[in-house]
DNA sequence: TTCATAATTGACGTTTACGTAAACGTCAAC
DNA sequence: GTTGACGTTTACGTAAACGTCAATTATGAA
């Protein structure tokens, strides 16, 4: 009982369907033993679940499936030799710029929308001390609306799925 | 002259083929306007290309065209009642969530990173110390190889682009 | 035993984001 | 006066990432 899981319990823990994580398999990414009567019934291990939670972070972050799958086999390759850990090496750096940039792009995003609110916030409350003639409500706190969703998302999505299911944080 | 661009103008800047503008207009992401004889060329303003940047960095982040539409037409939307400053609020507090769900993606890549980077620089390290037999080489920095690029992306690339041309940041 | 539930393997369909010609207009340079 | 360089539209092609049946097979509950 070394911790396995089945198609479905990877599918619920994090709302894939079958059809999806199937595909992964085909490209490489998981590699499920069988088992069942002819080993028909795939069995996934836990590290095959730690694949698959890398690959749906680096899916979040924009990679391609091919891509986080190169990150990932090189991430669990046999570094033995001097040249390998080299090598490995070089490519972290790379990984590590690229990251950085990224998060530069994340960080000039959150700071627009700091300034947006900002000035929000300023012109709300601006128009609400000038309509100060009937009603004393507060009105304040965000009412919840959809969240913006136009409809399905090949990457990076908010909470709320399409399929409308379970979440399943990194 | 109020600061204009031609297809080619933004196509260079943003190492893009003006294909790939063309169909951003077709999305409704950009509507420059015409010149020429018949009005058949395109002329870029300053505010097209706002939005073709915003656009470009919402696809680093991994965004789909539409979504990144999406936000930008609530950025430029008229915020004059007070509903609609409240609902824009509401919108910018949920991007900020999502924003912030990313950076904490970002963040633990990083970390997996410097880990793996720790780790490897030791045993590095150790090996070269083991192997102190023939040369003296100091044997440290990283040597400037290809940085894992497998071929194409539809986002959120590393400065090196397949078509290899210029590099544009935000 | 029968019926529902879960899994599997094809195989074709779909959406997104452009690429890739084909065919033509235009203006400057040679 | 034709050759480029650049621009245009129309249209078909394509790769990625699954969705959506359809046709089985196996298992467990009723």
């Amino acid at each position: 009982m070394s911790t396995t899981f089945s198609i479905s319990d990877l599918a619920k823990e994090f709302d894939l369907t079958t059809r999806a994580i199937r595909f992964y398999e085909d490209l490489g990414l998981l590699q499920p033993e069988r088992t069942g009567p002819g080993g028909r019934n795939r069995v996934y291990s836990g590290r095959d679940r730690t694949r698959l939670k890398l690959t749906l972070r680096a899916k979040r972050l924009g990679l391609s499936l091919t891509e986080a799958k190169d990150i990932i086999e090189m991430y669990d390759s046999p570094r033995d030799t001097g040249a390998q850990l080299q090598k490995f090496l070089d490519v972290l750096a790379a990984h590590r710029k690229q990251v950085e940039e990224q998060m530069a792009d994340l960080q000039a995003n959150l700071d627009e929308i700091k300034v947006h609110q900002r000035e929000a916030k300023a012109l709300l409350a601006k128009s609400e001390a000038h309509a100060d003639k009937a009603s004393g409500k507060p009105a304040s706190k965000a009412s919840n609306k959809a969240p913006v969703k136009p409809a399905h998302k090949p990457a990076a999505k908010v909470p709320g799925k399409t399929t409308g299911k379970k979440t399943a944080q990194a």
